[in-house]
RNA sequence: GGCGGCAUAGCCAAGUGGUAAGGCAAGGGUCUGCAAAACCCUCAUUCCCCGGUUCAAAUCCGGGUGCCGCCUCCA
């Protein structure tokens, strides 16, 4: 068994195969920071996010690198607007992404590049490619000549001619050719800058993945991913300007989210249908969005709204009970030596279902069924007179591993009750001990109003938060 | 004008040649002191429409309709 991905490059699922046995170089697109991210910019942090973990579940040993983008004309913008320097908004929306995807079970990258910190590079890398005759400057500005780079479009598959039939590339009177984009801009007064050979400047928004890449990760890598609106002129941007160079292939593997959508329609900041991950965490828990986000194929587009948040709010709520079920149980279980039964073999097959999901394009949606059907499985372990710890072990395990693959938590930190709760519940069980019953309906009507609830089974009886 | 995606139950969503996964919601039942949780049953003779290929199509081919996206900053 191996793993195979969809590859925008040649729009077939390939057998995954990496550069180096056992390793993995992956690269995603990050944002550019000038505000919080919303939905849409988190689903590739996101899935992209799972499929490392998956690779790592399989064995691999992921170097993942994503950037961000400090500096830039919406930054400038917003930095004027809010009468700070680029430096400081940048800084605090760097640290609003690490919080925003942290809370939605995203690790942290090997490394996250900034543009600033990598710019000796990609001023060098420009160098280059002005001596290599793929660039020239142009009254303090660098553009790429895209002409002369035989293979552009390859990415998003179109052709340079049926590009000019656009009505909306911008001609410039800067460049030879109006398909040319810009490397480096020179600074306008008043606008930050870096010196440079072609004088005081900033980069391209295209080069500095192409810097940050060859840096961090070589001239060829394995995984390139982001969203599907990178693939054209981003991504193929990159392309143009690293192949150019090194003249190797850039990326084996590319990869491309969909689209979240608010009834039917791109979310975007531009038709202003967004929802920011800042505030809709303040209404769902964060990990029931990440249990939403990957509930779906990555690449399939997925409408957004309260009312499907809440449809996987309860599906997520029935695993977690589940899941808290098992370890219930595990602790009025002792193990009776009996180990490899039919139930072993159930969990396996379920394990196996997972794994045959995952390792065909990353198909989480087929992923989480599997899991479903590992939860009805132990569900019904569950009834059983006698279980085995090995056996509940075996459940928790397998769930876990699922759990850590799809980045969601089962497990809610359990603060300790306090005295008088735990009073009210060892008076309940008295009371039902004596057949009280009105006693402790009265109780668990109490506990309910704060957000306690009972369940009586018969191993005694557990809690947990509403 | 070019390139691409999607259309499956009340809702979400897999399935890309072998006779419709999974979840949510709904209804009935079992269990329970009552609940909760769970379990069982029911819930698409059918996959936008029309043709075609095939022993066999939701899946392939042709045509049509509708929706969405990229070609401009965008995840």
């Amino acid at each position: 068994m191996s793993i195979k991905m969809y590859n925008t490059l040649t729009r077939k699922i390939e057998q995954f195969k990496p550069l180096e046995e056992g390793k993995v170089k992956m690269y995603v697109c990050g944002p550019t920071v000038y505000n919080y991210i919303h939905i849409g910019n988190a689903r590739p942090a996101v899935v992209f996010d799972m499929v490392r973990r998956y690779l790592e579940y399989r064995g691999y040993d992921v170097e993942y690198i994503s950037n961000f983008t400090d500096v830039d004309d919406k930054i400038i913008k917003a930095a004027n607007e809010m009468g700070e320097d680029v430096k400081t908004i940048s800084e605090k929306f760097i640290k609003a992404y690490h919080e925003d995807t942290g809370a939605l079970g995203v690790k942290t990258a090997d490394k996250h590049p900034t543009v600033t910190e990598t710019m000796p590079e990609i001023i060098s890398f420009i160098e280059r490619l002005v001596d290599k005759g793929y660039a020239y400057e142009s009254q303090g500005d660098v553009y790429f000549r895209t002409r002369k780079f035989d293979d552009y479009g390859k990415l998003s598959h179109q052709s340079i001619d049926d590009l000019q039939l656009g009505t909306r590339i911008e001609v410039g009177e800067k460049k030879e050719d109006p398909l040319d984009f810009v490397l480096w801009k020179s600074a306008k007064p008043g606008e930050i800058y870096w010196n440079s050979p072609w004088g005081n400047g900033r980069p391209g928004w295209h080069i500095e993945c192409s810097a940050m890449v060859k840096k961090y990760l070589g001239d060829t890598i394995d995984i390139h991913a982001g969203g599907q609106d990178l693939s054209f002129p981003h991504h193929e941007n990159e392309i143009a300007q690293s192949e150019a160079l090194n003249e190797k292939q850039m990326a084996n593997y590319w990869l491309h989210n969909g689209y979240i959508n608010i009834d039917n329609e791109k979310m975007s900041k531009s038709l202003g249908n967004f929802i920011l991950v800042h505030d809709i965490i303040k209404k769902f828990d964060p990990n029931v969005v990440r249990f939403f986000i990957v509930n779906a194929h990555y690449r399939s587009p997925i409408n957004f709204s309260d009312e499907l948040l809440n449809s996987s709010e309860n599906g997520l709520e029935r695993i977690k009970t589940t899941y808290a079920n098992l370890q219930h149980r595990l602790d009025e279980t002792a193990n009776l030596g009996e180990e490899k039964d039919k139930w072993i073999d159930e969990i396996d097959s379920h394990h196996d279902a997972f794994i045959k999901e995952m390792d065909n394009d990353f198909n989480s949606a087929n992923a989480v069924a599997a899991l479903f059907e590992l939860v009805k499985t132990a569900n019904l372990y569950l009834r059983e007179k006698h279980t085995q710890k090995s056996v509940l072990e075996y459940f928790l395990k397998r769930m876990d591993d699922m759990a850590y693959v799809l980045g969601i938590k089962l497990i809610e930190e359990k603060e300790l009750l306090d005295d008088e709760i735990d009073g009210l519940i060892q008076e309940r069980i008295e009371a039902r001990k004596n057949r009280d019953f009105a006693r402790a309906d009265e109780i668990r009507d109490l506990l309910k109003d704060r957000n306690i609830i009972l369940e009586d089974t018969p191993q005694g009886t557990r809690w947990k938060r509403g």
